[in-house]
RNA sequence: GUGGAUGUAGCUCAGUUGGUUAGAGCGCAGGAUUGUGGAUCCUGAGGCCGAGGGUUCGAAACCCUUCAUCCACCCCA
């Protein structure tokens, strides 16, 4: 029995990797744009941190967690999401001296003990934005706008975005007296919502049932019950975003299953993914600075699904990879021998350049040569090469010319020059 | 953690009520073309039929267990 990958992790092979890449490349070139800096946490953290700052009774921290003792007994936790890390190593370092507010970006793989199906895998990976020392509604605009341009650039629109604001830890306890009171009586719920109704009222909004559904949409409605400053904090962040023209949908039963966020909260979903909707989502978190530190701290931020923009991406069936430029066909011995030194002057040059180790036959050699892409063949026969020539064919055209053996570069430059 | 579907060649899949040497297409390797790719044709390599156990004279097929994948629930990116 051969060794597999864990279960719900994934190799990236190529060309999948050349997508990877790209996308890696863009969410760099985005975060340059909007001023967003990198930020590189540890993959694993002391178990506290998720426990306090995503919050002890959560899916996550529950059920979802990769924990284990090190050869110390420190209780260690596989990251499960990137914000709490980052908030973190924001307080460790005082960055709070610093002049604010910071704006972060982050990249890599998170880890969530969970039954694997479409978009959701156990070790995944997210792109990420923490802007941490501002509560201005118009920063809540720019990481929408940006998450929003982010998945633009690959030219993918079938999205929507959905906004709520839960409110503050202020506004937030009267609504959920109402909202207690509305559904205590309802027998008819879900036997999960009838638990929920206990430990998290809020989460019983967003249950799948239609019969909560119907309960629900009757139910009291969260930002009926704002605060004057969350209500004005809210307006200004729709305000902001119809400015930019920003499609946007308000869900008044849109909750998150983290318990630090606070005021506005948003996901943006595609109805391709199947079960698990959301390309990106997150939101405010006001509390997380001050529940993980003891510094009270505004911030707010994503997290995108990269294996979801993915899922996207081989819709939209793009092509990422990079084709060969240059391969080197031999014709005997001697034309080998010199064609290792040929092939490093081309690299060196600045081309990818590859060729056959085999010793074949130059009809597989040139097979070989159009299965790797290879723009140009370079050939390279015995007889041509005592007159110090080799041939250089055009693999699209067919076309092929004599080139001396000590101009090729020259004759590359030429032939790759770019087109006007 | 719960439910459903599925595991046969590198890939996509056939495989009759259980019957002896397990097939196809694509891909791969070689050749037709001993010095030139894509098309065509020929030849070849490649399988512990996911793993373990059981039933049977005989199992890829039936039963049990287990692992994995997919989909959904829970929940989330």
């Amino acid at each position: 029995m051969t060794i597999k990958a864990p279960r719900g992790t994934n190799d990236i092979l190529p060309p999948a990797s050349f997508k990877w890449n790209y996308i890696e490349k863009h969410a760099h070139e985005i975060c340059r744009r909007y001023n967003y800096q990198e930020i590189r946490t540890p993959i694993f953290e002391h178990t506290e941190l998720f426990a306090r700052g995503i919050g002890e009774a959560t899916d996550i921290v529950q059920k979802e967690m990769y924990t284990f003792t090190d050869k110390s007994d420190r209780s260690i936790t596989l990251r499960p999401e990137g914000t709490a890390p980052v908030a973190r190593a924001f307080l460790e370092h005082k960055l709070y001296g610093k002049a604010l507010p910071k704006k972060f970006f982050y990249f890599g793989p998170m880890f969530r003990y969970e039954r694997p199906q479409a978009g959701r895998y156990r070790q995944f990976h997210q792109f990420g934005v923490e802007v941490i020392g501002s509560d201005a509604p118009d920063v809540d605009v720019e990481i929408i706008t940006l998450g929003i341009d982010f998945i633009e650039e690959f030219g993918f629109e079938d999205y929507y975005v959905e906004i709520n604001s839960i409110g503050c830890p202020e506004c937030r306890p009267s609504y959920l007296e109402e909202l207690k009171t509305y559904l205590a009586g309802k027998e008819e719920l879900c036997e999960n919502c009838q638990e929920r109704l206990k430990t998290n009222p809020l989460r019983v909004l967003d249950c799948k049932s239609p019969v909560c559904q119907e309960i629900v949409s009757e139910a009291p409605v969260i930002t009926d019950y704002l605060c004057p400053d969350c209500q004005e904090n809210f307006s200004q962040v729709k305000q902001g975003l119809e400015k930019l023209k920003l499609d946007f949908k308000e869900v008044p039963t849109l909750v998150r299953g983290l318990d630090y966020y606070t005021n506005t909260v948003f996901e943006v979903k595609s109805d391709e993914l199947g079960a698990q909707d959301a390309i990106f989502s997150g939101g405010r978190y006001n509390g997380l600075l001050e529940e993980i530190g003891d510094r009270d701290i505004p911030a707010t931020g994503f997290a995108l699904g990269l294996e979801r923009l993915e899922i996207l991406l081989e819709e939209a069936a793009r092509e990422f990879g990079d084709d060969l430029q240059v391969y080197i066909t031999t014709i005997g011995e001697e034309a080998e021998a010199e064609s290792l030194d040929i092939l490093h002057r081309l690299r060196q040059a600045g081309y990818s350049a590859d060729r056959d180790y085999g010793g074949r036959s130059v009809g597989s050699q040139m097979k070989d040569a159009d299965r790797k892409n290879s723009r140009y063949c370079l050939i390279i026969g015995s007889e041509e090469l005592k007159a110090g020539e080799v041939n250089l064919r055009d693999m699209k055209s067919g076309e092929e010319e004599s080139v001396p053996l000590d101009g090729i570069l020259e004759q590359m430059s030429k032939v790759f020059e770019p087109e006007p």
